[in-house]
DNA sequence: ATCGCACTTC
């Protein structure tokens, strides 16, 4: 065997992307009599590994004839990243020596298992035994940031002094601060970095430097805080500039626009994008056309989608979950009910995604806003599961529309105001009914509800509340109309 | 050869 061929062999499966291509490469390592190659066979442990393959790659470990320090942190890694801490753990303790990238991938499982305590203790202890880098740092002000204590990753930060932090570190602690609902800071993140960036103080090549990343970021949190002014801004500075555009950035330069009510501008971003729209792309050029009553043309795009891929052959992208709710979001606020109908009921058969509660909820709304009032009380008689708030808060909405009746005499609005009284009140969107209850005058009901919400959280119940103002809004909002 | 951090859709 040439030194080369193996050098190629190894590259092969560096770079191979499917399982199917490794066991191929796997095989004929093994016929090239390279079985009980450490270098081989960490390469192609890592592939594994990242196919979600943990016992092939764990067989591979154990049948090493020796396993070198590199083979072992591979090991490392496929264990946290299959979230085996204990086993991490065990590894990491029996290693003689150990390299950064030992300790790195020890932080980073910690803070993946939720245990911020042993993270945080390993990270002090990489530090004292000076196998620390920013990348050490990094995990770990991440494990924070991830964790919602932005306190603690930003008291971090600050203990890295001026020169330690990379622009990974920086768009660290802007995902951290845009995360935890705090846009504004992500950007006053960013106002710092160009300042740092525009001293002359440090080498050139050791200044962080915005990114791409940093960029698709930045215009995150402007759609958060709204800035639409200062996002227009980095959009032309990111042109001017000539900052690489990938689908990422692309999606929120998109998702800006769409959310200020520019839809010329998200569909020029999405036309003249340098790469193939992704699943992420799509989603949101469907869904901010709908939020823009452009219901057609979003479930047009939705058929560019799927056919676009048939008819090319090329970069098939797949609708998923999130798809199906924009698109259906989009027909219910358009009033398209034979579409909606009929793409909810392909959403199986042929597209392969199963309709969720949420999907439900979608087409209830359709069907009460157009009317078809008996259609809505069979589909919620007929999902699998129980009503979510976002069901009954549609079908409460009746109420506003006139005394329409089920077949049982009953008010579907009443038994709908009946099911959510029943309803884990720390859910915010349950929470968030009392406001609809208010705009429909139902004081009876708003006072009953708010007693059991606050009889709720007196319980504990629903202490971690996500963005209760979502489902409010989105409830309210029909209400006025 | 391995490791490890950052981004987007409802």
């Amino acid at each position: 065997m040439l030194p080369h061929s193996r050098a190629a062999l190894v590259r092969a499966i560096a770079a191979c992307a499917g399982c199917r291509e490794a066991q191929a490469l796997h095989s004929l390592a093994w016929k090239l009599g390279l079985a009980s190659d450490v270098v081989l066979a960490t390469a192609l442990l890592t592939r594994y590994a990242k196919r979600g393959l943990l016992s092939a790659a764990q067989r591979l470990f154990d049948e090493m004839p020796r396993r070198d320090v590199v083979a072992c942190n591979a090991m490392l890694a496929a264990l946290g990243a299959a979230g085996r801490a204990a086993d991490a753990r065990a590894l990491f303790d029996r290693m003689a020596d150990r390299t950064p990238a030992s300790w790195n991938a020890m932080v980073t499982c910690c803070c993946r298992a939720g245990d911020l305590g042993s993270a945080r203790r390993v990270f002090d202890a990489s530090l004292r035994a000076g196998s620390s880098s920013v990348v050490s740092w990094n995990a770990m002000i991440d494990g924070y940031c991830k964790a919602g204590r932005m306190d603690a990753a930003r008291d971090l930060f600050d203990r890295m002094g001026s020169t330690l932090p990379d622009v990974v570190t920086w768009n660290t602690m802007m995902a951290g601060y845009l995360h935890g609902g705090e846009p504004a800071a992500a950007i006053a993140m960013f106002h710092r970095l160009m300042h740092i960036h525009q001293q002359q103080q440090q080498e050139e090549e050791h200044r962080p430097r915005p990114t791409t990343v940093t960029m698709a970021t930045l215009v995150s949190a402007c759609t958060q805080v709204g800035d639409f002014a200062l996002g227009r801004q980095i959009h032309l500075q990111i042109r001017q500039q000539g900052t690489r555009v990938d689908a990422v950035l692309s999606n929120a330069l998109m998702d800006m626009y769409f959310k200020c009510g520019s839809v010329d501008r998200a569909l020029d971003v999405f036309r003249t994008m340098p790469c193939h729209p992704n699943l992420f792309c799509w989603n949101t050029v469907i869904a901010g056309l709908g939020m823009n009553g452009r219901g057609e043309d979003a479930v047009a795009a939705f058929r560019d989608m799927v056919e676009g891929a048939r008819n090319r052959r090329q970069h098939e992208v797949k609708p998923d979950a999130v798809t199906f709710v924009a698109l259906l979001s989009a027909c219910s606020h358009s009033g398209l009910v034979a579409a909606g109908r009929k793409l909810f009921a392909d959403m199986l058969p042929v597209h392969g995604v199963p309709p969720q509660t949420k999907h439900y909820g979608c087409v209830v709304d359709l069907l009460c806003r157009a009317g078809c009032v008996d259609e809505a009380a069979r589909l919620v008689r007929a999902m699998p599961g129980r009503p979510n708030a976002k069901v009954l808060g549609s079908l409460l909405l009746l109420d506003a529309r006139g005394p329409e009746r089920q077949e049982g005499g009953v008010r579907l609005s009443e038994w709908a105001a009946r099911r959510i009284s029943e309803m884990d009140l720390g859910d915010g969107a349950a929470y968030g009914l009392s406001n609809v209850y208010a705009s429909l005058q139902r004081w009876d009901r708003v006072e009953e509800h708010r007693r059991g919400v606050r009889a709720a959280v007196r319980h504990g119940k629903g202490t971690r509340r996500k963005q209760p103002g979502r489902a409010c809004y989105d409830l309210a909002s029909s209400c006025t109309n």
